[in-house]
RNA sequence: GCCCGCGUGGUGGAAUGGUAGACACAGGAGACUUAAAAUCUCCAGACCGAAAGGUCGUACCGGUUCGAGUCCGGUCGCGGGUACCA
C-alpha cells in the first residue's frame, strides 16, 4: 500500500486545475455568482504564517462556494507601492522597483504551491503601470467631480535630512535616522473630500449586516457624529479682526462652569498674538515639536499659556474670562477654539487646578454632594443631575436634556446655533515620496494648478536619473531632484511648467483594486458590465487592524467611484460581508543598540532559557510578547520550511485547526507534525477502505448517521467562519469512520464524504483519496453533499439532573417524552429523593431536551 | 490619553443563559516489535478520598438569574487602531 507523500500528489493535483481552468473565473451559464477576496499582501519579501491563514480563509470559502454550483471570482494581487521598498533601497542600495518585483516573483512563488484556488490570470501589482495609469485617470475625474482640492496641512519634518517623515519614522519625538528632534511644519497638500460624505458613511453602517458589530462601532466612533453648540466670546482688547473668538462646545450646559477659554496654537489668533509675544511664541514652537499623531497630544502633559487678553462670557458681560493657548486643542477639530468646563471635565480640571483657575459646578448628583474641587463631577449624559447654574430646561434633568433645551435656549436668544459636527477629517493624500503613484497635476507659472490632460497619462515613475537608476542614499524625494522628469508643457497654455512631485497616499491604492479585479486589462479604471457582474464582494476577508482606515476609504472610493461613471450603483457598499481574522502574533526580541535606539532580533537568533531570552554571544533581550507580526519588528515566522517538510495540506490544515479565526494566535510550530500525521492517517484508513471487501453490516445505518451528522455539523462551521469547529469534527468523523466495523460500502460513502468534506481545506489530499476511492471527475468540481435531515434525528436525549444548580445525576428519556412524564421520572430520581429528603421541590424546571432543574 | 477587542487545564482551544474543558498538542501507562520509529488501546483540570463520592474551578471584585465562561457594573493585564506602517 502507498503512503502519503504530499510531495508528489501535491503539484499533480495542481497540475491538474491548472490544466482543467478550475478557478478561472468566468461569468459563463446561469449560475449565481460569488466574489471572494482576501486583503490583498505588501510584497514585504516571503510570505509570512499570517498570509497563510488569511488566504486559506478565503480558499476554503472559494472552493466550497464552487462546489455549491456558484461563478466563483477570487483573486490575487500585491499592494506594492510603499516605504519599505525606499527603505530597503536606502539601506542596501538597489532600487524599489527591482526589490518590489523580486519580492512579488518570490512570494507568487511560495503561494502557488500552497494550491490555493486562486484565478492568476487576474494578478496585478499596484505599481504596475496600468494599475496606477488608470489611477490617475480616476484622479483627475474626482477632481473634476469635486472630491478632490488642495489645503494646507502639518507633516513631520525632519531638520537634518530636510525630509519629511511619516509617523513611524518618528521614534520618541526624533527623525529615525538623524535622530534630529522632528519639528512640524505645514505644507499644502492634496485632500480627498470624505468629510462631505461623513453622515452618509455614517449612516450606511446600519445596512451592513454581515460586517462584525465591532468594526461598525470602531467605524462610527471614528466618524464621531456630534450634536453641540457653536458660539462666540466677544473679546476685549484684541488685535483688529479678533473681536470675537467662536467656540465649539457638545457641553453648552457646562457654560455658567466655565472658568476659561482654550484656542489651538494653530489658531489665527494665536498665530497673530505670538508676533508680538516673544515669550508665546516660544511657548507655541514648544507645541509645534510635538508630534503630528493623536496619540502624542492626548498623552502630553497639557499646557498652557495665558494670553493676558480677555474675552466676555456670553450671559454675563461682567463676566471676564481669561484666553490661554492650549497644546492639547486641535485646530482639525471644531473651531479650533474651546472653553473650559473644569467642574464637569477631567482634562480642564487638571488645566485649571494646574494654572489656578477657578472651578464652578453646574449640576450636582440629584442625592448628595460633590467635592468638585477634589475631582470633576462627570456622569454620563444619560443620567439625570440636579442643576446648581441653569441656562436652561428643568432643574433636574438629564445631560442630554440639558444640552437640547441649552442649544434651544440660545438659538431662541441669538447667543448661537446647534449644530451638528463630525469628528473625520479629509483624507490627505500627498505623499513627499517616490514610491507611489505619481499625483497627475501640473503647476504651471501662468495657468496655476492644472490637471494634466488623460491623453498624456501614465504620468510614469522614472527609473533613471541622469542616466544612472535614482541613488536612494541622498535623503529627501527623488522626484524633486530629478533633472528632467519635473519639466513638461502646461496642458492648458502649452508653456513650458512643472509636474507635481508628491505621489499618492498608499491607501489610494487599495481603495478600489477590489473594482479592478473584475476587469485587470481593461483600457479604463473599471469595465461597467464585469462590473456589474461580479460587484460587490461578496465576501472579503482580512485583519481588524485595517478595520478604520483601510475600510472607510474604500467606502468613500466606491461612492466617488458611483458619482464618477465608474461603478454602478448598487456598489456604494462594496463589501457585503466582512470577516476580521485574528492576527498571527509572536514575540518581539529586542536589544538596545549603541546609538541608544531599539535592535530588533529574529527568533532564530534567540535561544529560551526560563521564560527568558539569550542570543548567542550572552546578551540578554527584552521579550515583548504577542505583537503583531512585522517586517520591521523581525518577528516574522516564515512558513516555508512547514510546507517543504510536510507539505501544503498539512499547512493549511493546521493554520486553520485549533484556533477560532478571528482570533489572535501566538505562533507555536509544535502542532504541524500533528497535523501531518493526522492527514496521513486519513490517507490509510482511506486505504484500507479502498482495498476493503465486506458485506453490509448491523453498522451500516450508525455509521450514516455518523456521516450525515458530519456534513452537516462540517458545513455549519463553514458557513459561519467556525474552521476549527468544522476540524474538530472531521476529527471525531475520522474517530468514528476508524472504529465503525460497518461494510465496504458503507465505509466508502463516508471516506468519500470524508474526502469532499475536508477539501476546502486540504484540496490536494482530498483529490487523492477521490480518485482512490472512485468518485468521478475532479473533487473540486463535485457537488457538496447535502446532509438528510431525517439522519440527524436522535431517537432519545440523556437530561442533565440539577440540584440548586448543580449537576447530581442525569436521566436518558424518549426524546419526545412529555413534560409531566419528565418530572415524574425526575422526583422518583434517587438523587433527586436524597436532596428532597422527604420534602416538597420548591421548584422543578424542565427545559425539554436540554436540561432539569430541581430547587429545594 | 481616547476608541475597539481579548482573558477558560501544562498548551491551542470547545461550550444557542442549561452537564465547563469537545477536538487536538505536550505528558503518562500499555499492546505490537529483538529494538527503535510508525501504528493501535487506555488515562489525564486542581484538591481530598482506597473507592463511592465530595469540594474548588473560566483574570479579579460585585450584581441579575432556578441556573452565568456566557448578561450587567467595576478593577487588572494583554493586543489592535489612533488619520504619513500597510
Amino acid at each position: 500500500m502507498s503512503r502519503y507523500d504530499p510531495a508528489s500528489i501535491e503539484p499533480k493535483w495542481q497540475a491538474a486545475w491548472e490544466d482543467a481552468q478550475t478557478f478561472k473565473a468566468s461569468r459563463e451559464g446561469d449560475k449565481p455568482k460569488y466574489y471572494v477576496l482576501e486583503m490583498f499582501p505588501y510584497p514585504s519579501g516571503r510570505i509570512h504564517i499570517g498570509h497563510v491563514r488569511n488566504y486559506t480563509m478565503g480558499d476554503v470559502i472559494a472552493r466550497y462556494k464552487l462546489a455549491t454550483g456558484h461563478n466563483v471570482l477570487h483573486p490575487m494581487g500585491f499592494d506594492a507601492f510603499g516605504m519599505p521598498a525606499e527603505n530597503a533601497a536606502m539601506a542596501s542600495g538597489g532600487h524599489p522597483k527591482d526589490w518590489t518585483y523580486n519580492n512579488i516573483d518570490t512570494m507568487v512563488g511560495q503561494m502557488k504551491p500552497l494550491g490555493f484556488g486562486l484565478d492568476w490570470s487576474r494578478m496585478f501589482a499596484t505599481c504596475d503601470v496600468e494599475y496606477y495609469g488608470q489611477q490617475q485617470a480616476l484622479f483627475l475625474d474626482f477632481l473634476e467631480k469635486g472630491l478632490v482640492y488642495r489645503k494646507n496641512a502639518m507633516v513631520n519634518w525632519d531638520p537634518v535630512d530636510m525630509t519629511v517623515l511619516a509617523n513611524e519614522q518618528v521614534i520618541d519625538g526624533c527623525g529615525w535616522r538623524s535622530g534630529a528632534p522632528v519639528e512640524r511644519k505645514e505644507l499644502t497638500q492634496w485632500f480627498f473630500k470624505i468629510s462631505d460624505m461623513s453622515g452618509e458613511l455614517l449612516d450606511a453602517l446600519d445596512t451592513l449586516e454581515n460586517w462584525p458589530a465591532k468594526v461598525k462601532t470602531m467605524q462610527a466612533n471614528w466618524i464621531g457624529r456630534s450634536r453641540g453648540l457653536q458660539f462666540a466670546f466677544s473679546t476685549i482688547d484684541a488685535p483688529d479682526g479678533f473681536d470675537r473668538i467662536e467656540v465649539y462646545t457638545t457641553r453648552p450646559d457646562t457654560l455658567m462652569g466655565a472658568s476659561f477659554v482654550g484656542i489651538s496654537p494653530d489658531h489665527p489668533l494665536a498665530k497673530q498674538l505670538e508676533k508680538d509675544n516673544a515669550e508665546l511664541a516660544a511657548f507655541a514652537a514648544e507645541c509645534r515639536k510635538m508630534g503630528t499623531t493623536e496619540e502624542e497630544m492626548e498623552k502630553a502633559e497639557k499646557k498652557g499659556f495665558d494670553t493676558g487678553l480677555r474675552v466676555r462670557h456670553p450671559f454675563d458681560t461682567a463676566w471676564e474670562l481669561p484666553v490661554y493657548v492650549a497644546n492639547f486643542i486641535l485646530m482639525d477639530y471644531g473651531t479650533g477654539a474651546i472653553f473650559g468646563c473644569p467642574g464637569h471635565d477631567q482634562r480642564d480640571h487638571d488645566f485649571a487646578t494646574k494654572y489656578g483657575l477657578p472651578i464652578v459646578d453646574t449640576f450636582m448628583p440629584v442625592e448628595g454632594e460633590h467635592d468638585i474641587q477634589a475631582e470633576p463631577f462627570v456622569p454620563a449624559k444619560t443620567e439625570k443631575v440636579r442643576f446648581t447654574r441653569l441656562v436652561a430646561g428643568a432643574e433636574i434633568q438629564t445631560g442630554e436634556e440639558a444640552i437640547d433645551a441649552t442649544i434651544d435656549f440660545c438659538e431662541a436668544n441669538g447667543v448661537g446655533q446647534g449644530v451638528t459636527k463630525f469628528r473625520l477629517r479629509d483624507w490627505g493624500l500627498s505623499r513627499q515620496r517616490y514610491w507611489g503613484c505619481p499625483i497627475p497635476v501640473v503647476h504651471c507659472d501662468t495657468c496655476g494648478v492644472v490637471p494634466e490632460k488623460k491623453e498624456n497619462l501614465p504620468i510614469q515613475l522614472p527609473y533613471d536619473e541622469a542616466g544612472k537608476p535614482i541613488d536612494f542614499s541622498i535623503p529627501g524625494n527623488p522626484l524633486d531632484r530629478h533633472p528632467t522628469w519635473r519639466d513638461c508643457a502646461c496642458p492648458s497654455c502649452g508653456k513650458p511648467a512643472q509636474r507635481e512631485t508628491d505621489t499618492m497616499d498608499t491607501f489610494v491604492d487599495s481603495s478600489w483594486y477590489f473594482a479592478r479585479f473584475t476587469a485587470p486589462r481593461a483600457g479604463t479604471p473599471t469595465d461597467m458590465a464585469d462590473a456589474d457582474y461580479w460587484m460587490n464582494v461578496d465576501q472579503y476577508i482580512g485583519g481588524i487592524e485595517h478595520a478604520i482606515l483601510h475600510l472607510l476609504y474604500s467606502r468613500f472610493f466606491a461612492r466617488g467611484m458611483i458619482e464618477t461613471g465608474h461603478l454602478p450603483q448598487k456598489c456604494a457598499e462594496p463589501f457585503n460581508a466582512l470577516f476580521t481574522q485574528g492576527m498571527v502574533t509572536h514575540a518581539i526580541y529586542k536589544t538596545t543598540g549603541a546609538d541608544g535606539r531599539p535592535v530588533y532580533h529574529y527568533p532564530e537568533e534567540v535561544e529560551l532559557r526560563d521564560g527568558k531570552g539569550f542570543l548567542k554571544d550572552g546578551t540578554e533581550v527584552t521579550i515583548v510578547p504577542s505583537a503583531k507580526m512585522s517586517k520591521s519588528k523581525n518577528n516574522v515566522v516564515d512558513p516555508m520550511h512547514i510546507i517543504a517538510t510536510y507539505g501544503a495540506d498539512t499547512a493549511r490544515w493546521f493554520v486553520l485547526s485549533d484556533s477560532p479565526p478571528e482570533r489572535d494566535v501566538e505562533w507555536t510550530a509544535s502542532g504541524a507534525e500533528a497535523a501531518s500525521k493526522h492527514l496521513a492517517r486519513v490517507f490509510r484508513i482511506a486505504s484500507e477502505i479502498a482495498a476493503s471487501d465486506v458485506a453490509p453490516t448491523k453498522e451500516d445505518d450508525a455509521l450514516l448517521r455518523e456521516t450525515h451528522k458530519a456534513i452537516h455539523d462540517v458545513t455549519m462551521g463553514v458557513e459561519s467562519f467556525g474552521f476549527n469547529a468544522s476540524i474538530a469534527k472531521l476529527y471525531a468523523f475520522t474517530n468514528a469512520l476508524h472504529k465503525s466495523r460497518a461494510g465496504t460500502e458503507a465505509k466508502t460513502f463516508a471516506a468519500k464524504t470524508l474526502a469532499q468534506l475536508m477539501s476546502p481545506m486540504t484540496p490536494h489530499l482530498s483529490e487523492e483519496l477521490w480518485q482512490l476511492l472512485g468518485g468521478e471527475g475532479l473533487i473540486a468540481n463535485a457537488p457538496w453533499p447535502v446532509a438528510d435531515e431525517a439522519m440527524l434525528v436522535e431517537d432519545s436525549v440523556t437530561l442533565p439532573i440539577q440540584v440548586n444548580g448543580k449537576r447530581r445525576g442525569e436521566l436518558t428519556v424518549p426524546k419526545d417524552l412529555p413534560k409531566y412524564e419528565v418530572e415524574k421520572l425526575v422526583l422518583a430520581h434517587e438523587a433527586v429523593v436524597k436532596a428532597l429528603d422527604g420534602g416538597q421541590p420548591k421548584k422543578l424546571i424542565v427545559v425539554p431536551g436540554r436540561i432539569v432543574n430541581v430547587v429545594v
